[in-house]
DNA sequence: TGTTAATGCAA
DNA sequence: TATTGCATTAACA
């Protein structure tokens, strides 16, 4: 195998990654985005295809012969963002130190850099592969060299090998300078021959085959206009082509060996990522090093490379030192915990540790010997001492299967870095601690690994997981000062104590509850869906002539478009689609398609909802114990998980079968009550509508009065249909719909679409007018707010690019809604997870689906949390108008609908 | 073994 | 070219 060399264009390549990362900044303001998107680029290329030799391109600022040539050779550039500029040097250094060799010589751009040496290594008989953004570049391809063009974004890379050169442009690679030279090239300025474009170039070339022979033939050309152009502006032309060829032959002395990737030097990386808070590249630099050696330990390596954070503390394995910790815990009364358990079984999981910190001391209580969990009760029980955590739901959940609660939480740090910006998919303390403390500490994964090889807290070391405590809880309680700072900072203490950490028991008890489930119905189902599949297949098979995966969207693909040959109607970047959507336009031209989405839904149903919710039913409980996860979502609502619980089929009757399946407790009844149309009552409020409030004062049907203003028709002659596609329209306005979008729902004309929306808006003016001021004051601040002030940042809400920001106007004009009504119904949560408890009921709340909550209910208590329910729903939060709830009973989840 | 794309289920 | 999620399968690195 050839060696491979790496040539990237880094002027290009930074500018793409500036442009494709929104906005990333240090703490100190510095913005590292470029730097960022490039770096991991260039990361992922090394891993990818370990080349021998790699060099990065810039260009000078000094001007280059092509300027000499024409004064007006880029003249339409812009120069560089100024907060691009700043970041050139430091990913320079950043290079240098990471032992990558860099090109720049004045005179000359990148482009001729890498050309000249692109060719030299091809010569060598190397394996060159140049990165850039910059379509000129393709006139470099030949036997040995392949040019990658960044296609969105910077990861995602088109491959250009000679026929790939050739199937896109119709043209040699060596013709590319041709066609520039006669088309020209508005962002360069190069001018070409003016009212000659892409499509007369191609057509020119493909007969001529360079500028020089079309000048010299030039009356061969047929059209006589284009004769004319040709014949004025040969000189233009010439001269084009030359501005748009890339120096190939740069005399310079060249050996390709200063392309090889020398040392690293660590400790300088180290410290720039510090700098720049790159913590997931100091984490990939660690890895690498343990890998490459093998003599040195682990521990060894860290202290090398990162002073990671080594505390004092007090290990607590006996019930003295146990009794002497708690009255020295008493005498502080604000504590961080941290403990430590796998996560097996939810009723019976045992604690291995649990780590303590108060201001002067951390402790680490070993509960593997004499101490036991329950001893902890004196502390977690006692409502004198504030407790602080870090995803305090597993806390709340071990303390719940020792049968002990938590009095007094009132910190998490989990949650209150989510609230200061929910859009970030990761929160680890140990980012935190580098964010606010800059300080490093071991992330989970690095004490455990990661993927199907990590450990577990069991597996680990008792010094290990020890230490590893004692700094979780240290760094906890350090940061939280921090991090309570920024709350007040965001106005979003309010919503932090009164919503957010109550929520944490409530999400844990929840869990602990599980909802219950019927084995017996599973199993039916299943076998019913097992022999529809069966029987679906077989004439499946019977009408393609073969066997084929029919869960494989390509083999499917294929066998309807290609073997069968339908019309294709829709193809997605892979293939043909065969999207549910298409499947039903092509429903009448074959009698497989109706066979093939009745497979579809069967199939579904089979693997995502009866083997699916089986492999998670807990054998101790008989019951399903999903996640509620309140992390996740940026726009405030709980997600679930394992299993995803807010999914389950309702729309399709064969699907709401499945609701069989979930029932109630022993001597219980479900109760389910959900908010009427919450989003659109909270749109109605907030944009003080007034069409939109009179309807729901008067307690109007809101589809049927929508769809007699936008269709105007008279109330009285509303159909059901009608009604059906004027709910259509509401729903789409509160997602910020498009024309297009509607007439796709709906399946009419793109006018019509946009008639109905120019028509809701006239009707609804308020909302209009709403939805406009959100967008405005987003553009101004960066970000929008629900009723209860969660904020969501939305930086794309100013971008250039039109689709970027379309989907960011939307995300705007959404977000205050669905956000908003994911307020209402926590408030409403944690009110009647209060009344229940204090109420001494035994009924437990069981599910929310983001506007409906689940109680398992005993029988002699349905009455009292009907009345319960209703109360805390409608009276969570006062909006201008009432809120509404609707009820039902019944055994099994299906019976409550 | 891990990641991505396509698909489809809910509010 | 309608918002927010999660899980599955196939395909591929």
């Amino acid at each position: 195998m050839k060696d491979k060399v790496i040539i990237i264009d880094g002027n290009s390549l930074i500018n793409r990654a500036f442009f494709a990362i929104p906005s990333l900044s240090n703490k100190e303001g510095i913005p590292t985005n470029g730097m960022y998107g490039f770096l991991n680029m260039l990361f992922k290329l090394l891993d990818k295809h370990s080349p021998k030799y790699v060099s990065v391109a810039f260009d000078l600022k000094a001007p280059t012969f092509r300027h000499k040539l024409s004064s007006d050779y880029k003249g339409t550039r812009k120069g560089m963002p100024d907060d691009l500029r700043p970041q050139m040097n430091m990913l320079k250094e950043i290079l240098d130190n990471l032992g990558i060799n860099r090109m720049e010589l004045e005179g000359f751009e990148a482009d001729d850099l890498i050309g000249s040496v692109a060719k030299l290594c091809g010569r060598e008989n190397l394996d060159v592969m140049i990165f850039t953004g910059d379509k000129d570049a393709l006139q470099l391809v030949d036997d040995n060299i392949t040019v990658y063009i960044t296609k969105r974004g910077i990861t995602n890379l088109k491959e250009y090998r000679e026929e790939d050169v050739f199937e896109e442009f119709t043209l040699m690679p060596n013709q590319i300078i041709d066609y520039k030279g006669l088309s020209g090239d508005t962002s360069d300025n190069i001018p070409g021959i003016p009212g000659v474009g892409p499509k007369t170039a191609i057509k020119l070339l493909l007969e001529f085959t360079t500028v020089e022979n079309l000048i010299l033939n030039s009356e061969k050309v047929k059209n006589k206009r284009i004769r004319g152009l040709v014949e004025e502006y040969k000189e233009q032309a010439l001269l084009s082509k030359k501005l748009a060829t890339i120096v190939t032959n740069i005399p310079f002395e060249f050996n390709v060996d200063e392309l090889l990737i020398k040392e690293k030097n660590i400790e300088k990386l180290i410290e720039l990522y510090k700098k720049y808070e790159f913590t997931s590249f100091i984490r990939n630099l660690k890895e690498e090093s343990l890998h490459l050696t093998n003599t040195t330990s682990e521990d060894e390596i860290n202290n090398n490379l990162v002073e990671e954070e080594e505390i004092e503390f007090k290990l607590i394995n006996n019930l003295n030192e146990l009794s002497n910790m708690v009255s020295e815990i008493k005498k502080n009364k604000v504590i961080s915990i941290k403990s430590i358990y796998d996560k097996a079984n939810i009723r019976t999981n045992e604690a291995i540790g649990f780590a303590i910190s108060d201001k002067d001391t951390t402790y680490y209580v070993d509960l593997l010997g004499e101490v036991k969990f329950i001893d902890l009760k004196v502390i977690l029980e006692d409502e004198n001492i504030k407790k602080i955590t870090y995803n305090g739901k597993r806390e709340f959940l071990i303390a719940f299967r020792y049968g002990i609660s938590i009095e007094n939480h009132t910190f998490d740090g989990f949650i209150a870095n989510y609230l200061i910006n929910p859009s970030r998919n990761k929160y680890e303390l140990s980012d935190v601690a580098m964010e606010y403390l800059s300080k490093a500490i071991k992330s989970k994964e690095d004490l455990l690994g990661k993927g199907a090889k990590a450990k577990k807290y069991c597996d680990i070391s008792f010094s290990d997981l020890s230490n590893y405590s004692a700094v979780y809880s240290r760094i906890l309680f350090e940061v939280h000062c921090e991090l309570d700072k920024k709350l007040i900072e965001l106005n979003l203490s309010e919503l932090f104590i009164d919503v957010e950490i109550p929520l944490v028991e409530i999400l844990a008890s929840t869990e602990y509850e599980g909802f219950k489930v019927d084995e017996s119905v599973l199993n039916e189902i299943d076998e019913d869906l097992t022999n529809k599949l069966r029987e679906i297949e077989s004439e499946i098979y019977s009408y393609s002539n073969e066997k084929f995966n029919i869960n494989s969207p390509k083999q499917l693909g294929v066998v309807l478009f290609e073997t069968l040959e339908l019309p294709v109607i829709k193809k997605t970047k892979t293939g043909f689609s065969t999207s549910h959507d298409v499947l039903i336009k092509l429903e009448k031209k074959h009698p497989i398609v109706p066979l093939v989405i009745e497979y579809r839904t069967y199939s579904k149903l089979k693997s995502t909802y009866v083997d699916g919710i089986r492999s998670v039913i807990n054998k101790e409980t008989g019951k399903v114990h999903s996640s509620l996860n309140q992390t996740v979502a940026v726009t405030g609502r709980l997600s679930s998980s394992d299993p995803n619980m807010q999914n389950i089929p309702v729309r399709i009757p064969i699907g709401r079968k499945i609701r069989k399946v979930f029932v109630a407790d022993n001597n219980c009844k479900l109760i389910d009550a959900d908010y009427s149309q919450i989003e659109l009552r909270v749109l109605a409020h907030m944009s003080k509508d007034e069409n939109l409030l009179l309807a729901y004062r008067e307690n109007l049907d809101i589809h049927t009065m929508t769809a007699s203003k936008v269709f105007n028709i008279p109330l009285d002659e509303i159909t059901a249909d009608i009604r059906s596609r004027a709910k259509e329209v509401n729903f789409g306005i509160v997602y910020g719909m498009s024309d297009y979008g509607l007439s796709e729902t709906l399946k009419i004309p793109r006018k019509t679409a946009k008639l109905y929306i120019e028509q809701y808006f006239e009707k609804y003016p308020g909302v209009k007018e709403y939805m406009d001021t959100t967008i405005k004051e987003c553009k101004e601040i960066g970000y929008v707010v629900t009723l209860l002030n969660r904020r969501r940042y939305i930086p794309e809400i100013n971008h250039k690019n039109f689709n970027l920001r379309s989907f960011a106007e939307r995300t705007a004009m959404n977000t205050p809604i669905q956000g908003s009504a994911a307020d209402i119904i926590k408030i409403a949560m944690i009110n009647v997870y209060n009344r229940l408890k204090r109420e001494k009921l035994k009924s437990k709340l069981i599910l929310q689906v983001h506007d409906e909550l689940i109680i398992d209910t005993s029988e002699d208590e349905i009455e009292i949390v009907k009345e319960i329910l209703v109360d805390e729903m409608e009276n969570a939060y006062k909006l201008d108008i009432p809120l509404l709830v609707d009820m039902k009973v019944g055994t099994s989840w299906f019976d409550t609908k």
